[in-house]
RNA sequence: CGCGGGGUGGAGCAGCUUGGUAGCUCGUCGGGCUCAUAACCCGAAGGCCGUAGGUUCAAAUCCUGCCCCCGCAACCA
């Protein structure tokens, strides 16, 4: 028996899950599903990231130590996969003893084959950025942040020669077509290996800067860098690669992940299984981002309609139909509230759930709730099951290729010629003359065409699915044990006499929202990048006055020397001087429109340098779908007036 | 000369690797059916496939130039 091994990206706790870690789980567990249905012995697995700078500073932020912190946001993903129907096997944490141990073994092995070299690494520090920049970063010899000049320190530290193994794993793409896919991505994969040599990757951290991390095994001193822990998570799991596991799995395994982490996974990766002599893994299926459109708002409420909660709105099966039509896998797609009712409605509601409804609605008037015996096959017949030899055949080679809009689409293709069948073969006007023959040979096909699509879409809608073949009268699914390439090629399971649902309502129509009054100004639908935020925790009324809020007014402004994105404004607060705040609003206002402006202003704001100029405060301003307004007093108000 | 994506009927998107009737969903208009979830089925209107050149018997598809959008990062406090 084939395996199928497939891993998501172990994702990093410094944010609570979203979207994008929804979606990429809910296609794992789909491809997963589907490889079942193929026949191969399949798992798939995910986890949390847990190490690095990142961590402690978000831990820091929070008030909680790391592995607080980590043990709670790590549970949150662990609790979010149920609830998506998805069934990971196994869920790994990088700050677990078993994945320590790997790594540690790992790193070993790499250093005595020689791919680890402990070398000096001189660089440009600036104390304030707590950074190295190289020469070509600095501006007139200054830190582009602080205008100041940093000071030339070396730092010793452990590198991975991945230089060494550039052009055979330029090879090895070039060899293995599908190794990345889609192939845009193999494309860019091959553009990081053409553009000149590869810097050795820079693998630990000195204790002396951070200590939440795994310990070298040849220097305590050091801990490893978190990209290089991290990776090894996709065999920690299941034991690492001297494991007997790792020995069935390892030669099915794929990895599923989202394009802004191409580079570790395209480059570094494989050369760090090609120097420790671990065969690479067979595909890296890599998808674009969930673009939302700003956050629909329901006026009288003012709540936010977030991705997630649609899941809930309307059950996770119709959410995950969603997610895999509409995004065709590899591209961006953007997500909003209408396109989510529209496609569930259309999909769901009328095609397939009425395909149901109608069908399993003639059985019961025409057959008694049973299904009837086939008689002799008619042209129309003929017609259609070459219709849907097709349309099976190519949802499975399409699914198998990542391309799972693709794949529905051809299936629906089946659904929309069996709602077209019903109406060309009129099982009423049969039932009517009496023709109980051909009446049998027409609701047989179609009962037995719906549930190979039941079947077809188990990996998709698992629940739906199961519940599709009740309603045909099927209580025992064992998806183990079907062969969805023999079921495109069969006809004749579902036996005659078997008794059906005699009602169907498996996808509700959805309605959508009333539409929002229209606006004076033409509302271009302006999508935003990244998935909606989250509503902010609630505070105590002490936590609000802690900000200070003034109205001010704006002397001058002009575009940031060196920026493009910021304005350089100067607010009178009332304060005598002027404040010189740094907005980021360059897209949105000409400086010339700014002066003479009220403006709210966070006065109490620590300042922050941005492009060499200090910011001290920040104006307030709400992102619409046509741009930006500034927030502003009713009426004209003294400078530094106090908001409250 | 930072990296990358895109411009295809009113909307949203496929198609481009491997040139050869421009396809899907929604929307609009007309018709049909009455089994069904105001659904389903049929038909129609609507496209110089961003633009200018090139290659070719043939270009949405390959090549070159140009215009315009949009991400990421630097810079959104």
């Amino acid at each position: 028996m084939s395996s199928s091994y497939l891993t998501t990206p172990i994702y990093y706790v410094n944010a609570a899950p979203h979207l994008g870690h929804a979606y990429t789980t809910i296609v794992a567990d789909a491809m997963n599903r589907f490889a079942t249905l193929m026949g191969r012995d399949a798992m798939f697995i995910t986890g949390t990231d847990e190490h690095g700078d990142k961590i402690v500073q978000a831990a820091e932020k929070a008030g909680e130590k790391p592995q607080e912190f980590t043990d709670r946001i790590s549970a949150e993903f662990a609790a979010l996969w149920p609830k998506l129907e998805t069934e990971p096997a196994r869920f790994v944490r990088t700050s677990s003893e078993e994945h320590k141990k790997v790594v540690r073994a790992f790193l070993q092995k790499v250093y005595d084959a020689g791919d680890i070299y402990f070398g000096e690494y001189g660089g440009h520090y600036c104390f304030g950025c707590e950074r190295f920049y190289t020469e070509k970063d600095l501006e007139n010899g200054l830190c582009p942040q602080h205008q100041v000049k940093p000071e030339y320190i070396s730092e010793k530290n452990y590198f991975f020669r991945m230089s060494k193994y550039q052009a055979r794993l330029k090879q090895y793409i070039l060899d293995n077509p599908d190794f990345i896919r889609p192939e845009r991505y193999r494309g860019e994969a091959l553009a990081m290996l053409d553009s000149g040599a590869l810097d050795d990757l820079c693998i630990s951290r000195p204790k002396t800067r951070l200590t939440w991390g795994i310990e070298l095994p040849f220097d305590p001193d050091y801990v490893c860098y978190v990209w290089f822990d991290a990776l090894l998570a996709y065999f920690s799991v299941i034991g690492g690669p001297d494991s007997p596991e790792f020995a069935e799995r390892w030669n099915g395994g794929s990895h599923l992940i989202a394009k802004d982490i191409l580079k570790p996974h395209a480059v570094f990766w494989p050369i760090m299984l090609m120097s420790a002599g671990i065969p690479l893994y067979r595909h890296l299926n890599v998808h674009g981002y969930w673009l939302a459109r700003d956050t629909k708002m329901s006026k009288s409420l003012g709540n936010v309609v977030k991705p997630l909660d649609m899941a809930g709105r309307c059950g996770v099966d119709a959410f995950r139909h969603f997610l895999l039509r509409e995004m065709h896998f590899g591209n961006d797609a953007s997500f909003s509230e209408e396109a989510f009712i529209a496609r569930v409605n259309a999909d769901l509601a009328n095609d397939l759930g009425n395909l149901y409804s109608r069908v399993l609605s003639m059985t019961a008037k025409f057959c008694n709730g049973a299904v009837p015996a086939p008689g002799e096959d008619e042209e129309m017949e003929t017609e259609l099951k070459a219709l849907a030899r097709d349309a099976m055949s190519n949802f499975q080679s399409l699914f198998d290729n990542v391309r799972f809009s693709n794949a529905l689409e051809s299936l629906w293709e089946l659904v929309r010629a069996l709602n077209r069948y019903v109406d060309s073969a009129a099982p009423w006007a049969l039932a009517k003359s009496g023709n109980t023959r051909r009446l049998g040979t027409v609701l047989y096909t179609l009962l037995e065409f719906m549930r190979k699509i039941a079947v077809h879409l188990w990996p998709v809608m698992p629940q739906k699915s199961v519940l599709m073949l009740e309603q045909l009268g099927i209580s025992t699914f064992e998806p183990k044990t079907v062969h969805l390439a023999d079921e495109a090629a069969s006809f004749g399971t579902l036996a005659p006499g078997t008794a059906v649902a005699t009602a169907s309502n498996l996808f509700p129509r959805m309605e959508q929202p009333e539409e929002a009054p229209a606006k004076p100004a033409a509302a271009k639908p302006a999508p935003v990048a990244t998935p909606a935020p989250e509503p902010a925790a609630q505070i105590e009324f002490p936590d609000f006055q802690k900000v200070d809020l003034r109205v001010g007014r704006v002397l001058a402004c002009e575009q940031h020397p060196n920026a493009d994105k910021l304005l350089k404004v100067m607010v009178d607060l009332g304060e005598g001087t002027p404040r010189q705040i740094l907005a980021g609003m360059a897209a949105y206002f000409a400086p010339a429109e700014m002066i003479g402006k009220q403006v709210i202003v966070v006065a109490n704001l620590a300042p922050r340098k941005m492009r060499g100029l200090e910011s001290q405060g920040m104006i307030l301003a709400v992102h619409t779908d046509s741009g930006l307004e500034l927030l502003t007093a009713g009426g004209p108000v003294d400078p530094g007036a106090k908001v409250s």
